[in-house]
DNA sequence: AGGGCACTCCGTATTTACCCTGATAAAGAG
DNA sequence: CTCTTTATCAGGGTAAATACGGAGTGCCCT
């Protein structure tokens, strides 16, 4: 049996290191390079023939997922494992798009890791369980993935939410009726698919919609 | 020369994996043990008697720096390496605060690494480069970090609410009384100043209490 | 010219948050 | 051994937020 060509792209070298230690015990795997930025693994890429490309999202200069798309213009056979730790619905969601043949949180166990890769060796996709839960809430609510724009006057409302103002307060500043600023924070509430005015707030500026 | 007893604490068993396979090569180490959580780091470090504990500040329940306090207040001769990927002033303020005998950030080589632990070892203390500049920034601005009133427990109330569950959910996950936990609630709204939740979530995340 | 969207407003009902006043036990600090 | 802090719990109350229904106006865009 060939052993698996791979290349790794992280801009940790620690992290770089732990795989390469931890694959390397493995003689299925050969990891054929290395790369810290994006655009390192654009080079690399062309010139090694992997089988695999094991990617970070968050790598300098040209981010994950973008040095995926420039790559699979030039060669569509690339296969890439996203390996990441970001789990938020929008880079899985382009990721997916993008045709990724695998999306995994660095939070898994060595022995899955191993296994996705010889999954999409095989020609097959591998992804996280948490990826099919963000699908399968897709798919029943019929709602849109990406989240919805936050309007500007909503987005107003939220500011003043965020700095301990009450509805009536909110009302009275923007000289509005409390009907309307309640019909705001609702909406707010349901595009980002929160329970409440918490975890909007936590939401909106994980999102970067509030400063 | 004896070894070097270690503990890693970091949630992502693929991270610790591959430290536990670096390290392991170098003979002067040993891992003694391995914590995924805060809490878990608490009940293993009583237990293993480790020269150095190398601990993320993203941990779950209880976040590295708390924890290392807590486990200070018990044996103030344990030694922490915080390694990180967070370089913001607060953090790094915190831990040299409460004496962290080093702060790395993960993107270090493994070479500066097993160098910080000998030095710490060895009784010095060990700091990554850029820890310097972020001190000499913040001593310019003079800037806020002393709004450290918030306890453990009441942190633990403060993750669950910006996690959007509302007072009932909160008391029935802790197993506590809604009474208590409105308690934590109202006491923090006191101590950080705010009038209702969102400007808390909104203040809690601005002063490095929240992720 | 018609469809979509943002913004505005309302009724009713339930749930939750917030405020005030307490209290007790445990544990650490001085 | 006090003094303080933390974590626990309680009654009784007001204000606010959330949920579920709608609906009208004006604006932009094709």
């Amino acid at each position: 049996m060939d052993r698996i060509k791979l290349i790794l792209a992280d801009d940790h070298p620690l992290i770089r290191a732990g795989f390469r230690s931890l694959l390397g015990r493995n003689k299925a795997f050969e990891i054929v390079g290395e790369a810290e930025t994006g655009k390192e693994l654009l080079l690399l890429a062309s010139e090694k023939a992997p089988d695999i490309i094991l990617v970070d999202i968050t790598i300098p200069v040209i981010n994950g997922l973008d040095a995926m798309v420039q790559l699979k213009k030039i060669n569509p056979n690339l296969k890439f494992i996203i390996l990441t730790m970001h789990d938020e619905a929008g880079y899985v969601i382009k990721a997916l798009k993008n045709g990724a043949h695998g999306y995994l949180l660095k939070n898994i166990e060595i022995a899955e890791l191993e296994k996705a890769i010889q999954t999409v060796y095989e020609g097959g996709k591998y992804f996280s369980p948490f990826v099919t839960n963000i699908l399968a809430e897709s798919v029943n609510k019929q709602t849109v993935i990406d989240h919805e724009e936050i309007t500007l006057r909503e987005k107003e409302v939220l500011n003043l939410v965020a700095d301990g103002q009450s509805t009536k307060q909110i009302a009275a500043k923007l000289k509005i009726s409390i009907r309307t600023v309640e019909s705001h924070r609702l909406n707010m509430l349901k595009k980002l698919e929160v329970n409440n005015s918490s975890e909007l707030i936590k939401k909106a500026i994980d999102l970067k919609i509030l400063g």
